[in-house]
DNA sequence: TAGTGGTCTAGACCACAAA
DNA sequence: TTGTGGTCTAGACCACTAG
């Protein structure tokens, strides 16, 4: 799309101009055309072209500052959008057969390392349970849970007996906001036999600390497989 | 905000509607009002009711459909914005002092298990270079990189000597698209002595594979020290 | 202070998918 | 077929900030 042709689409704006950044014609650190001047070139209205520039400064191609103008970032690569695998749902996306299987009920004081609790007591007793997710019956993920009893009143082991906790979560403490962290960790043994690794293999760890407001919702933790990824690109 | 009082303000309607979300009023599967309603309710117009709509979806919280309206949805947690740490920069952030030192440079074959490599032939010699990155001086991350002598013509063993390869990139093969690989593994001896850590201890390896258009610029494999992890919030 | 991006309006037409 | 979101226009005013 040459500037100065054909008809305006935020789209193809974006497309135009991010190859002009690829292309390496519009380098790193350059400033590049104002949006007025840049509504002219492609014949449409400052609103169009400054929807293309914003998608792409969100993106992190272009950094834009009042009075400044629009910059070609000089740090480009930072954020990617990471799809969290949480659960059943992802194994299906994954084109396999999601089965769930419940290893252990309790009550559990929170793990430790996982930081602030919103004030609950680190000695407090919270609802545990450990359950087992498998892709085409072979183990997948391990999921750990400790839930607040006094976020989940309610909740009756019959709601995750035969089916993920998340179903029941969703209908009565839904979307709340979650802090996540990735790690490698060494197996535990009680991970390890329910995965089928060797103790203290390497393992990733995603864990979750889900907040309604300030209220500890719970704390979730899956354990991956051996030879399991994260994938995502930018 | 109550719907029907004040002004009209895309970011505070956008927080409305999320607290609508989150308290439960509106919860996941049901459909909201219509644009043209809820443009009403905030005694605004529909572009700018849209816009926070716009935003809440690509957030992951609405879905939206031509015709059959907009619901929340049922499956909110799912995208997370990754900040990949890539070098210098994420430690200066973190508040730390970074630093860099060249380990290791010669041809190598790209390292197996990567994928496609954009028809590249997997015996072919690439540049490779081993370097470490510190924080206050103490290890943080080690980068292996091998990089498409073809697609880094002019690269000199000067521009990596002392400071990180990235910024030569950057101004010659600027701003290309990746592909980001997140897993646990065994460290490697090489690695481990590196990073003061055991050979076979669990690391967190992030490998990212650069392309500009078809062409493979580089793979690049990042290994952290024990105890770091990649933190993000929902 | 002046110039740039950020936002809002009021209206129009279009594209898609549900009924 | 028809209702919904998706987009574009032409214009205006505002908010931030570089000079």
């Amino acid at each position: 799309m040459t500037p100065g042709a054909e008809k305006a689409d935020w789209t193809a704006i974006r497309r135009d101009l991010l190859g002009r950044i690829q292309s390496g014609a519009w380098r790193p650190g350059d400033a590049i055309p104002r949006e007025v001047e840049l509504a002219e070139q492609y014949h449409c209205t400052r609103s169009t072209v400054g929807r293309a520039l914003r998608d792409l400064a969100t993106a992190g191609f272009l950094e834009r500052r009042r009075k400044g103008g629009t910059t070609v970032s000089a740090n480009p690569v930072r954020k990617a959008p990471l799809e969290v695998p949480i659960i059943a749902d992802a194994i299906r996306r994954s084109g396999h057969e999601p089965a769930y299987r419940l290893l252990e009920t309790g009550w559990l004081p929170p793990p430790p390392g996982v930081g602030d609790l919103g004030g609950l007591d680190p000695d407090a007793a919270l609802i545990f349970l450990s359950a087992l997710h498998l892709a085409d019956a072979a183990p997948h993920q391990l999921e750990q849970r400790w839930l607040n009893p006094a976020a989940v009143k309610g909740l009756r082991q019959s709601d995750y007996a035969t089916a993920p906790v998340d179903e029941w979560l969703l209908n009565n403490a839904p979307l709340t906001s979650a802090t996540i962290d990735i790690a490698a960790v060494p197996a535990p043994a009680t991970v390890a036999s329910a995965l089928n690794m060797t103790t203290g293999a390497p393992t990733l760890r995603i864990t979750r600390i889900s907040w309604k407001q300030t209220l500890l919702i719970g704390i979730l933790h899956l354990y991956h497989v051996d030879g399991f990824s994260l994938k995502t690109a930018i």
